[in-house]
DNA sequence: AGGCTGACTATACTTTTGTATAGTCAGGAA
DNA sequence: TTCCTGACTATACAAAAGTATAGTCAGCCT
C-alpha cells in the first residue's frame, strides 16, 4: 500500500524525484540539533544558554545552529535587556519557524506512540479546551486523508528554476 | 510568540526535556537517508536499487538505512518474484512507518512554500477529489489549532521507564 | 578601574553520515 | 555448467555533526 501515483508518476522506473521539497527541507533542519531547537523556540525558550543547556548541545553547536537558524529565515533576532544588564540579543520564532510545527510535532507523536507507550511526559492539547491535539492529513473540505487516499501528480504550473 | 506552558512547564528554567519522544524519534529517523527512503515508500518504491537509484544514494548507504528501517519496524520484508528471476526481498512499509506520513509531508509542505516560491513540481492531493491536502493540527473535536492555542502539559499518567 | 555575566569563538578531536569503486553471492535461464 | 541479474558487502576515504575545554569580549554595576 502506497499513495496514488497519478498519470506518468505512476511508473516509478521513468523518473526521479528532482527538485524534492524535502530534500530542500533537509538542508536547513536535517540536523538533531536544527529540530530541536525548534522545540525550544516553541516552548518559548529564547536565549542563547538556555537553548544549550535545554537540549544538551554544546555551546559551540548551540551558537552555529542558531546563526544558521537565524540567516535561513525560522528565528529572528531581537534585543532585549533584564534589569540590571546589558542589552543582548535573544531569538524569536518567525512565521517562517512557526509553519514547521506540524512536521515536528509529527515527530513527537510518532515518538510518542511507538516509544513511550502511548503514554509520553507531555501532552500537547488545546489550551482552551483540553482536547488531545494530533496532526492529520487533511482535504480542503476537511476530510482526513490516509496515505492510500493520497494522490500525488505533478504540478502542472511548474517550471524548472533557472539556477 | 509560544505554545502555552501549562502549570510547572512554564518556568523553563526549572525543567528539563528529558526522556523528549522527538530525540527518540530522531534516533531512528534523524537522517537525511532514513526520511528520503520513507517518501520513496510511500512513492510505492520498493527494491533496492530502486531506492538508491532514486533517492541518489550510494548502494552502501542504502543497504544500511534499509536494514536499520525494516529493524526498528517501519519497513517490512517480503518475498516477491517476477517472471524469469528468482526470489527475492523487497521492502514495504508498515503501519509505524506509514504514520510518519504527517511528519514527511509536514516537511514537504514547508518545503513546497519556502523554497519553491508555493510551486512546487509535485501536488499532493486527495485522490478521489483532487482537492489540496494539508498538514495540520486539530483538536480532537475537529478545530484546527495554531501554536497560540497548543497547550503542553505534564502527563499525570506518566512514569519513568525503569532502564 | 575592575569584576561579573551572558553570548559567543578557538582549537583539537570523535563519531556519524556519506561517497567511490570494486567485488561477492544466490539461483533461475540458456 | 555457465551466465546474468539484483541484492547486497569490502575497503578506503571525505565531509558533516557533534564533544570537550578553554578563552574572548561587550558593557553595565559597584
Amino acid at each position: 500500500m502506497s499513495a496514488v501515483m497519478e498519470g506518468p508518476l505512476a511508473d516509478l522506473g521513468s523518473w526521479k524525484p528532482d527538485h524534492c521539497s524535502l530534500v530542500k527541507a533537509l538542508e536547513i533542519v536535517g540536523t538533531r540539533s536544527a529540530l530541536l531547537i525548534l522545540r525550544e523556540a516553541y516552548y518559548g525558550t529564547t536565549r542563547f544558554s538556555a537553548f544549550a543547556r535545554r537540549i544538551g548541545v554544546t555551546e559551540r553547536i548551540a551558537a552555529q545552529q542558531l546563526r544558521h537558524l537565524t540567516e535561513a529565515g525560522l528565528l529572528a533576532k531581537r534585543p532585549y535587556r533584564d534589569e540590571g544588564g546589558r542589552t543582548r540579543d535573544e531569538y524569536g520564532i518567525t512565521e517562517m519557524g512557526r509553519d514547521l510545527l506540524p512536521a515536528v510535532l509529527g515527530l513527537m507523536q510518532w515518538g510518542d506512540k511507538y516509544f513511550q507507550d502511548d503514554t509520553p511526559p507531555l501532552l500537547y492539547v488545546e489550551h482552551e479546551t483540553g482536547e488531545a491535539v494530533t496532526v492529520e492529513l487533511r482535504s480542503d473540505s476537511g476530510h482526513r486523508v490516509e496515505l492510500e487516499e493520497l494522490g500525488v501528480r505533478l504540478n502542472p504550473d511548474w517550471r524548472p528554476p533557472r539556477d
